[in-house]
RNA sequence: GGAUGGAUUCCCGAGUGGCCAAAGGGGACAGACUGUAAAUCUGCUGCAAAUUGCUUCGGUGGUUCGAAUCCACCUCCAUCCA
C-alpha cells in the first residue's frame, strides 16, 4: 500500500507556526489542516490566534470554525475530521499540512491510533467522578488497582480524569487500557511524513508569549469573552477551558481583576508551551527547527524543510 | 532629629534558642500523557567527593555547649512624631 504524504508543522504556542505554514503551503501547493482544539470554534478568534482570513492568503485551510463553542470536541472527532481531510487533499493532488500546537491530536492522526469505538456512558462517568470527590481519589485509584493493576501502577491517584478514563475504558470493553495502549504505541505511521517542529530559545519564546496576551488584551479579549458569556457559555464548556478564555471569564464574573487575569493568562500560556516542548522531545521521528539556528531567516527555514522533505519523497 | 516596625533561600512569606538548608505559596527547571489535551497530573529547586560534609536567614561583634531566633552597634526600608 502506497503511503499518503503527510507535512507536520508544529510547536509551542507563539513561535510563528501559521505564518510559517503559509508560506510553507504557497511555495509547495499545499493546503492546511489546523491541528487545535480551540482553533475549530467560531466566535473565538481572538484568544485562540485564529489565522485571519485575509493572512490566509487564498491558502486553504480545514478544521478552523467548524464547530459552535458548545459543542463538544475530542481527539477522536479530531481524528476523523483531520482523516477526512487528508484523503480529500490529496484526492485533488495536493499536500497536506498539518499545523497546530495539539501535540495529542497530531499523534492520533499521524499513527491512525485506535481509541476503541465505544458509547459514552456519562452516567458512569458522572458515578466515578463523585466518588473522586466524595470518597476521594484514593479510593477511585484503588478500584482501578483491581481492575487494570498496570493502569494504577502508571497513573497517579491525583490524576482523576485518567483514572476514571481507565476505568471507564474496562467497563465499557472489557478490556485493560494499558494493555491496548501498549499495543498502540508500537503502530508505525500511516503516513509517508515529515514531522517538523519549530522552536527557539526559551527565553524570546516567553517574552513572545507575554506580548501577545497583551495584544490580545488590545485586540480585544474581554469583549470576545463577553460575547461568549452572553451566548450563554460557561466554565463547564469545553470550549471555555481555553487559555485566555477561562481567565477572563472569571474576570467577568468578578472573581479576579483584570490585571490578575492577564498574569494568569501568561503564566498558564508559559507552562503550557513547556507542556508542548516536553511532548515532542518524546516524539520519535521529529526534525527539529531551531529558530535561531536559522537566525530567524524564514526563506532559509524553507529551503531546510524543502530539502527534508524530498528527503522523504515528499 | 525622635519613636516604632521591619530586613529570611530566585520572589512572596512562615519560623522567635537545639527537632532548620529553614513550613507554605509562586516562579524556574524536569517529566507523564492513547476519547475532556490550551485539559489533567507528577517530580525537583543552597553547594558538594552527597545516608555525610560545607556555606546561608541585611552587616559586624558578642552571649551560649548550641543563634535565623537573644544582646550591642551599624546600614537600608516603612509608618508616625518634630
Amino acid at each position: 500500500m502506497e503511503f499518503k504524504p503527510l507535512v507536520v508543522l508544529t510547536g509551542p504556542t507563539a513561535v510563528g507556526k501559521t505564518n510559517l505554514s503559509i508560506r510553507l503551503a504557497k511555495e509547495t501547493g499545499g493546503e492546511i489542516i489546523s491541528a487545535d482544539s480551540m482553533q475549530v470554534y467560531r466566535h473565538m478568534d481572538i484568544g485562540s490566534a485564529k489565522i485571519r482570513p485575509e493572512q490566509m492568503q487564498s491558502v486553504p485551510h480545514h478544521l478552523i470554525d467548524v464547530l459552535e463553542p458548545w459543542e463538544d470536541f475530542n481527539v477522536v472527532t479530531f481524528q476523523k475530521l483531520c482523516k477526512d481531510a487528508i484523503n480529500e487533499i490529496c484526492e485533488s493532488g495536493r499536500l497536506p499540512i498539518l499545523t497546530g500546537g495539539t501535540g495529542f491530536y497530531i499523534q492520533a492522526a499521524l499513527y491512525d491510533i485506535d481509541f476503541t469505538e465505544n458509547e459514552e456512558n456519562r452516567p458512569y462517568r458522572k458515578e466515578l467522578e463523585e466518588i473522586a470527590a466524595n470518597a476521594g481519589p484514593a479510593v477511585l485509584h484503588e478500584m482501578l488497582r483491581k481492575a487494570d493493576p498496570d493502569s494504577a501502577e502508571a497513573i497517579h491517584a491525583n490524576n482523576v480524569k485518567r483514572v476514571i478514563r481507565a476505568l471507564e475504558f474496562y467497563r465499557e470493553t472489557g478490556k485493560r487500557i494499558s494493555e491496548h495502549n501498549a499495543v498502540e504505541r508500537e503502530k508505525q505511521a500511516a503516513y509517508r511524513f515529515c514531522y517538523f517542529v519549530l522552536t527557539q530559545n526559551r527565553q524570546t519564546l516567553y517574552e513572545r508569549i507575554d506580548s501577545r496576551v497583551d495584544a490580545m488584551i488590545s485586540d480585544g479579549l474581554v469583549e470576545e469573552v463577553n460575547a461568549l458569556r452572553e451566548m450563554g457559555l460557561h466554565r463547564g464548556n469545553g470550549s471555555m477551558q481555553g487559555l485566555g478564555y477561562k481567565e477572563i471569564l472569571a474576570y467577568l464574573e468578578g472573581e479576579t481583576s483584570l490585571d490578575e487575569a492577564v498574569y494568569r493568562i501568561k503564566r498558564d500560556t508559559r507552562h503550557f508551551a513547556k507542556r508542548q516542548l516536553t511532548w515532542f522531545r518524546r516524539e520519535k521521528d521529529v526534525i527539529w527547527i531551531d529558530k535561531d539556528r536559522f537566525s530567524g531567516d524564514e526563506e532559509q527555514i524553507l529551503a531546510f524543510m524543502k530539502t527534508k522533505m524530498k528527503e522523504k519523497g515528499i
